[in-house]
DNA sequence: CGGTATCCCACGGGATACTG
DNA sequence: CAGTATCCCGTGGGATACCG
């Protein structure tokens, strides 16, 4: 990726918005926020993501929370919690993450229909 | 990434559509045959994306052609002439782009409050 | 003009094991 | 419970050189 600082901030916002949205799980996790509405724990997300590794999960969330996306607490109690919720920032999100859903599934059709049938 | 045909495609359409969408260039091409609302030259596509090497343009216009999102025509001629126009899914991305552009440059300003200036 | 070929690197992401 | 640590790999993308 061209360096995310100096050209997407400086040049392009699609590209700005790749980088802090982009790799694979981000999406996934800011829906589940999205569809929870409510903030949720560690295991939470991990179990509504599917298969994510810990490591992804983690790091993502890292990145997502250095990002001004979601917003992390953690509750000093035992055993530990730790609640992730989406900022105002990252709550916009939602409109754009519902039509690139409805072009996913509008290109799936249009694409089975032009190919051999997937899987 | 987990599994393109497996996972994304079976199961989440955010995942087929960043999958298809993915990689930085991929937007940048579309938006500029967006923009230019007529079919582009290989060599226009070059100098409208930026600094775009030759090899990762011809393979994201591969990769794009082979997913149905952008049309490749040749003409018979000297010197060569190789003409790209989107298709009409390709044509359906116009929304998501800007959507993605304006969260982009909402996310640049709320992000440079919250932290130190960049660059 | 519109590409290929080759080589190389960075990074997202997975697997496994361990911990405060 | 909510992570870290370590290792490894596939792929996107850049650099350079060459071709029909």
């Amino acid at each position: 990726m061209r360096d995310l600082t100096a050209r997407a901030i400086a040049g392009c916002p699609v590209e700005t918005a790749m980088t802090v949205i982009g790799g694979c799980w981000k999406l996934t996790l800011i829906q589940a926020l999205i569809d929870s509405s409510v903030p949720l724990r560690y295991s939470e997300l991990r179990d509504k993501a599917g298969e994510i590794s810990d490591r992804t999960l983690t790091r993502s969330l890292r990145e997502l929370e250095a990002d001004g996306i979601v917003k992390r607490t953690v509750y000093a109690e035992v055993p530990p919690r730790v609640e992730y919720e989406l900022t105002d920032i990252g709550q916009s999100l939602a409109p754009i993450i519902a039509a690139i859903q409805n072009w996913g599934d509008e290109w799936l059709h249009s694409y089975s229909k032009l190919s051999s049938p997937l899987i």
